[in-house]
RNA sequence: GGCGAGAUAGCUCAGCUGGCUAGAGCAUACGGUUCAUACCCGUAGUGUCGAGGGUUCAAGUCCCCCUCUCGCUACCA
């Protein structure tokens, strides 16, 4: 086998805050089918993935916990995100942590490499933080002085943050797009980068943190820990022992550049803008390309522990085993949109392809050598015309696949092996066996058709294998045969005639029934509801109401005091009860709501971005707490006279605040 | 509001640079078959190819406009 050269896939490293659901598993799955198909083209395939350990949320989910933050990812990494990838029959060669001492090391250099050239440079900030985003803002960025990102306060911070001149090379990186087509998949993404990001320009990242600790201390300014996203993409590099003075081991020479990061779609921007940009800077070769795949998301409703109905690999596992979750991840996500996960998609799939077309035409084949030959398979020449086609379809697949992988088109991939077996089953209603066996003269035809089946098998089963390891090697193992080499699948007839195939075929798939299966989910999803419960009563945090949006809220909201105001300054704010006596949208707005609030006996027109959380339907009747003397403005062209409050979680997920009691409509809130 | 993508059979979608009676899978109905996990194979379908204009000998495929959906982004007192 001829070797085609070095391959460098890497996936997004996990977070490390919690346990991974099916829908975090649908990366690494997706990976490793592809490293897979490489290593069996002949590929010298470097497949790395591991976890993201630094950050203010682990910081504080530590601490919950009772545990340092080593302590709390070091479990999470051991006990929820290393068994899935494992039980999922991942091939990753490397696993990193960004705990790792290398990797620290590593991090500690670059930061000091990029300082000292120019790029990164000290600033100091006297009032622009944004404590839910974590991020600090230069005053050009504020949008009517609040945070870009999520719109709301910023307030005085004194102190001093290092940021990564991001401008110096803009005009370098939209070049690179434009001039490598490939590089951002799918093509929709890059439009959106380039015209939400790149062509209005550049602002500075900042690049360290003050406000916590969990993370790599800049080593020259230890107040200062590195922020997320230069710690986390370097990974890329020191996996494959990267040194930032030149003495880089022996992969980074091979691997380097990487040939794909296979991504979310939500982190495409910090892929396709931030990582080039610090390559640059670093004098380092970009990646070739950066594939940002779909999600795939609970049918329906949003995934919740509160409902139970988080579906995780692990469970998946257990109802229908690896290889049926692995088929039903990779045949199921489209490659630009997000694909829908449900249960009873899952068996629906599970039995028509699996069990049906699969199963059945292994265990039909096998029964039939067995039945007619003993099992013994031999080819005697005895051809006829409808073989053609079945030989050319069986010896074409080879190359629809591996057109179809090329372009990470994987569910497509898999579609064209199965297409394989299906033509198989159609060849067996052609040549009707059982009407060959009854006819003694015809006992040639019948071993010739049964040696094109299992050769078909053959093929099919190595062409499967790398999407469906386990399942490749029983069928192969079954068959007696041994794994087709890559550059002999488009051959057809290497099946040493005279083998045996096996005298006890064992049911590949065994058809599933829908209603029992959903009883056994309503066991796991009581199970997860019962644990999520027992949690939240143990962490003291139990909500009867408020069971839905508590688990957004995974640890308590980390705050900084704003200058101390006088009881004068209160007294200028004007709270009272108003009740909400009409309300609709804004045309011209996806988040606001426009609400005729009567307070006492006055009528205020106030707009509110609260669209998401509630309906205007919902809006009307209720009691809310106002800001009634605001200055008014007038937003997306309505006039708004006012203030609704409410209280907003680190997600900016909204609930408006009422009273405990029923007060009339025009109370003071004092 | 800005940029972009899309609207095709009940469902999920394919249809490249315009060309004969518009396709696949699943689901449905009917038929065939019995080697096999009641499986597999075949046939049938209905589709105003989102609405309306236009270019052309010819448009799902190009142009204009409208409606709706989605993504990114901005606004959100």
């Amino acid at each position: 086998m001829a070797d085609k050269g070095n391959f460098y896939l890497t996936t997004a490293i996990a977070y490390a805050s919690a346990k991974p659901h099916i829908g975090n598993t649908y990366e690494i799955v997706l990976s490793d089918a592809m490293c897979r198909f490489k290593r069996k083209q002949g590929y010298n395939v470097f497949f790395q993935t591991g976890t993201d350990e630094h950050g203010q949320k682990i910081e504080l989910a530590a601490e919950k916990a009772g545990v340092t933050p080593k302590e709390y990812v070091d479990r999470v990494v051991k006990e929820d995100i290393k068994p899935i990838w494992d039980l999922m029959n991942t091939s990753y060669d490397k696993f990193i942590r960004t705990t790792d001492d290398y990797h620290e090391k590593q991090i500690q250099k670059i930061f000091k490499k990029l300082y000292d050239q120019g790029d990164i440079y000290k600033g100091a900030y006297e009032g622009m933080y944004c404590t839910p985003c974590e991020s600090f803002w230069t005053e050009s960025q504020l949008v009517d002085g609040k945070c870009p990102d999520c719109g709301r306060e910023v307030h005085p911070a004194k102190e001093e943050a290092y940021f990564f001149k991001m401008s110096k090379y803009a005009d370098r990186l939209i070049e690179h797009i434009n001039t490598h087509p490939e590089f951002i998949q799918p093509v929709s993404r890059k439009n959106e980068m380039m015209n939400n990001f790149l062509l209005p320009g550049l602002q500075d990242l900042c690049v360290s943190r003050t406000s916590f600790d969990w993370g790599i201390p800049v080593d020259f300014d230890d107040k200062h820990v590195v922020y997320v996203w230069l710690d986390a993409l370097s990974n890329y590099i020191t996996g494959i022992g990267y040194d930032a003075d030149g003495d880089h081991g022996e992969n980074y020479g091979k691997f380097w550049p990487a040939d794909i990061h296979v991504i979310g779609k939500d982190i495409i921007r910090f892929h396709t803008i931030y990582w080039p940009i610090f390559l640059m800077a670093l004098g380092e070769p970009l990646p070739k390309q950066i594939f940002g795949h779909p999600w795939l998301l609970q049918g329906g409703e949003k995934m919740s522990k509160s409902r139970g109905n988080v579906i995780y690999a692990d469970d998946c596992v257990s109802l229908f085993g690896v290889d049926a979750t692995r088929y039903f991840l990779l045949h199921e996500m489209p490659f630009d949109n997000d694909g829908i996960i449900t249960w009873e998609l899952v068996v629906e799939r599970y039995n028509s392809d699996l069990a049906n077309i699969l199963g059945n035409l292994l265990n039909r084949t096998i029964s039939m050598s067995n039945k007619y030959f003993g099992g013994v398979v031999e080819s005697t020449g005895v051809t006829e015309a409808v073989d053609e086609d079945l030989k050319s379809v069986v010896t074409g697949t080879r190359a629809s696949v591996e057109k179809k992988m090329d372009a990470n088109r994987v569910a497509d991939a898999i579609t064209d092996v199965f297409a394989l077996f299906r033509r198989c089953n159609k060849y067996i209603d052609e040549t009707e066996p059982w009407v060959l066996a009854k006819d003694e003269t015809r006992k040639d035809r019948l071993k010739e058709v049964l040696y094109n089946l299992t050769e078909s098998l053959v093929i099919g089963a190595t062409l499967l294998k790398p999407f469906l390891p386990e399942t490749g090697e029983k069928i192969l193992s079954q068959l007696n045969a041994a794994e087709r080499e890559y550059d002999d699948l488009d051959k057809f007839g290497l099946y040493p005639s005279g083998d045996k195939v096996t005298d006890a075929p064992e049911i590949l798939f065994a058809r599933l029934d829908v209603n029992e299966i959903m009883e056994k989910v309503e066991v796991i999803r009581a199970a997860q509801k019962a644990a999520y419960e027992a949690e939240q009563a143990a962490s003291g945090e139990v909500s009867a109401n408020a069971a839905d949006k508590a688990e957004d809220q995974e640890a308590a909201i980390d705050f900084e005091l704003k200058p101390e105001i006088t009881f004068d300054d209160f007294e200028k704010l004007q709270f009272r009860m108003g009740e909400i006596i009409a309300c609709e949208a804004v045309p011209k707005s996806k988040k606001l709501l426009c609400s005729q609030v009567k307070v006492g006996s006055k009528v205020l027109q106030i707009v509110s971005g609260i669209r998401k959380e509630y309906t205007p339907e919902e809006m009307v009747g209720k009691k809310v707490m106002v800001l009634v003397n605001l200055k008014p403005a007038t937003l997306a062209g309505v006039e708004s006279q006012g203030m609704l409050l409410c209280a907003e979680d680190a997600e900016g997920n909204l609930s408006l605040m009422t009273s405990e009691k029923t007060m009339p409509s025009g109370a003071e809130v004092c």
